[in-house]
DNA sequence: ATAGGGTTAG
């Protein structure tokens, strides 16, 4: 059917067997068999296009040899508009798939790519597939296009469904993933895979290494990541290009690093990349954290001289710049420009002046700032309804926090999980229970997880109110979602659970805390032993012991075993004398005699008697008369001869052992 | 013949 689209006229040369019509061959991915084949088909008819293939040059063949081709040109695009805009594509795709091209195919995808049209891009895709109509750009596009749909998981399922070692290790597939992974926000995964990728045979190029680089701007821990990835780029023998400086500059200003912002900005310079108003506008910001003013101005010239107009964000950037530094005049001053420019009509700007006064203790100017842009009526998001609360919150105004929270709710109908949080301080400093309550069902309404900040805000909010219970099962909550509480709020609920005699949960609390990556204070291993003793929980209290005994002070142990010897389980009795002992312990009297008074109170346990008499004499212990006497008297229960016996060999090892360490 | 980045507020 190729033939008879290109016209018969052809058919000699594109059937001519010469080397360099396998050149023309599209790389095609190995995996299936059938792929190659099909697509060798349509190659060769494709070749047509490419004049140089039409041997000795001929003006006149090559003119009509042009017509020819341009005709099925015309045709294929015919083609191609009609699939995109047929109403089932199957059937449109059993009509005219045959005469597309893999490139027409790729176009089509595209167009339902940036359309969204998800269904009928999933429909392609696989149509291509099934009919070896697919090579590196098809999956390239693909993967970009599923991904931008948000699904992330799913571009990754083809990605790893791919077969072909050499495909999958193609730098624009790996690129087009990667991209997908940090878009979708998963970072972790994106550097997991692309070190997997290089294992298996990846080479990265300056493209891979952006992409990377861009998920490091919004991550945690982000910067010491993305000096590694510059790190590594440099040891590819690649070179910095303007995107990665772009990327790194603004990791750098999140990460509050001027100095290194600036060392990146001299060195694109060097290198010959003129920085843009984003470069500009990046280590402005690095300069804002520190309220470096004079480096701002500075830059602001330089950028000027640069032949480059400071835009609205620039501005805005500067005003953070003063608002960070105190310097409230040039702010005020700025803001005034940012005004008569028209750049000042929605809140940002009044909000970094808020906030820096705010944040300077100078509430009183905040509010009036907050006032004023009521007055002006400036479009708000509510954030500066946020910044208010804070600010409020922050300086004990607890009540008039509360009033700006309940103003938030009747002027906006839209939540965060900031504004969330923010509104949650407020009621639970002002104690307000069922704004608490009503924050919270609403939350769970509009399914905003809680995250590190809300769990303690409210855990602090329990426990002040002496809901120590629910103030724990909100730790249980905190903990089961992987955050760690910080160790001064787990120690003092930790120790109310005790006061309240919750201690079991007192217990897990603690374990909370130990089994978190951060170092603990030794002084709650104590803490903990007390509450369990007090809680009879003897068994927890001696893995307590056994693990920190070196933490735990004398008369703590004391309490411990004589607990321990009066009520705890009889068959660990000499386990504990043991453990206490090889701890450092010296062992008291009347804690042997504790303990062998259990003994005889239940004398089928007489094998544990004889081993802890036996055991004393060799660690320098034995037991006194009272004791002693004790035993005799009621050896017909333990057996009269074998008690006598160990009693005597005790005297003798203890006095052998008195006479070597002499 | 497909892949990449960056700016301001809670």
């Amino acid at each position: 059917m190729e033939i008879s689209v290109l016209g018969p006229g052809l058919q000699t040369v594109l059937f001519h067997q010469s080397p360099t019509c396998f050149l023309s061959i599209p790389y095609v991915s190995p995996s299936s068999t059938r792929s190659r084949n099909t697509q060798l088909t349509s190659a060769t008819t494709l070749s047509g296009e490419d004049h140089t293939f039409y041997g000795p040059p001929n003006k006149k063949s090559t003119i009509k040899v042009q017509k020819r081709h341009s005709k099925s040109y015309k045709e294929r695009q015919a083609a191609v508009v009609e699939v995109q805009q047929s109403s089932d594509l199957n059937s449109a795709l059993a009509r005219l798939g045959k005469m597309l091209k893999v490139q027409d195919l790729n176009a089509i995808l595209r167009h339902f790519g940036k359309l969204n049209r998800i269904q009928e891009l999933y429909q392609l895709f696989q149509w291509m597939q099934e009919n070896g109509k697919s090579n590196v750009s098809s999956y390239t596009s693909y993967i970009k296009f599923v991904g931008k749909n948000l699904d992330a998981v799913k571009a990754l399922e083809i990605y790893n469904s791919i077969q072909d070692e050499s495909t999958k290790n193609n730098v624009y597939i790996c690129n087009s993933i990667l991209n997908c992974l940090v878009r979708s926000g998963k970072f972790d995964t994106s550097t997991k895979l692309f070190d997997q990728m290089k294992q298996d045979g990846l080479i990265p190029d300056v493209v891979t290494y952006s992409t990377i680089l861009a998920g490091c701007i919004k991550v945690k821990h982000g910067y010491p990541k993305a000096l590694e990835l510059i790190q590594d780029l440099e040891n590819n023998r690649l070179h910095m290009d303007s995107v990665i400086y772009g990327a790194i500059l603004a990791v750098c200003a999140s990460n509050n690093k001027w100095e290194e912002a600036e060392r990146y900005f001299n060195q694109m310079k060097k290198e010959g990349h003129s920085p843009n108003v984003y470069h500009y506008s990046s280590l402005l910001n690095a300069y804002s954290v520190g309220g470096n003013y004079k480096k701002a101005d500075d830059l602001i010239q330089d950028m000027k001289s640069a032949g480059l107009v400071p835009n609205k964000v620039i501005l805005t950037t500067l005003l953070k710049v003063y608002a960070r530094g105190g310097f409230f005049d040039k702010s005020r001053e700025l803001l005034n420009e940012l005004e008569s420019l028209g750049y000042a009509e929605d809140e940002m700007p009044y909000c970094l002046l808020m906030d820096g006064l705010a944040k300077a203790g100078q509430i009183h100017e905040a509010k009036q700032v907050f006032d004023e842009m009521r007055e002006k009526c400036i479009k708000s998001g509510g954030y500066s309804h946020s910044i208010m609360i804070s600010a409020f919150c922050r300086d004990g105004q607890f009540q008039e926090a509360k009033k700006l929270a309940w103003n938030f709710e009747a002027t906006f109908d839209k939540y965060d999980l900031v504004i969330l949080n923010t509104m949650l301080c407020a009621y639970c400093r002002a104690g307000e229970m069922d704004s608490v309550m009503k924050t919270l069902r609403k939350m769970d309404e509009l399914a905003i997880s809680p995250d590190y900040n809300t769990f303690h805000i409210l855990i602090r909010y329990f426990c002040k109110e002496k809901m120590y219970l629910l103030a724990y099962q909100t730790m249980e909550d905190m903990h089961n979602k992987g955050h760690q509480p910080v160790e001064e709020l787990c120690s003092s609920l930790m120790s109310s659970l005790g006061k309240i005699r919750a201690q079991s949960e007192a217990f897990s609390v603690y374990n909370m805390m130990r089994y978190s990556k951060r170092p603990m204070c030794k002084a709650l291993h104590e803490k903990i032993v007390y509450i369990l003793i007090e809680g009879r929980l003897l068994k927890d209290a001696y893995v307590v012991v056994k693990d920190n005994a070196k933490f735990i002070s004398p008369p703590v142990i004391k309490k411990f075993v004589t607990t321990f010897m009066k009520s705890g389980n009889i068959n660990l009795i000499n386990d504990i004398m043991k453990t206490v002992h090889g701890c450092g312990y010296k062992i008291d009297q009347d804690l042997f005699c504790l303990a062998i008074l259990r003994y005889i109170e239940q004398p089928d346990k007489k094998d544990l008697l004889l081993q802890l008499l036996l055991w004393m004499p060799g660690h320098g212990y034995t037991v006194d008369s009272t004791t002693r006497n004790l035993i005799l008297k009621n050896s017909h229960l333990l057996g009269r001869q074998l008690i006598a016996e160990v009693l005597s060999k005790q005297q003798m090892m203890f006095r052998s052992t008195i006479n070597t360490s002499r």
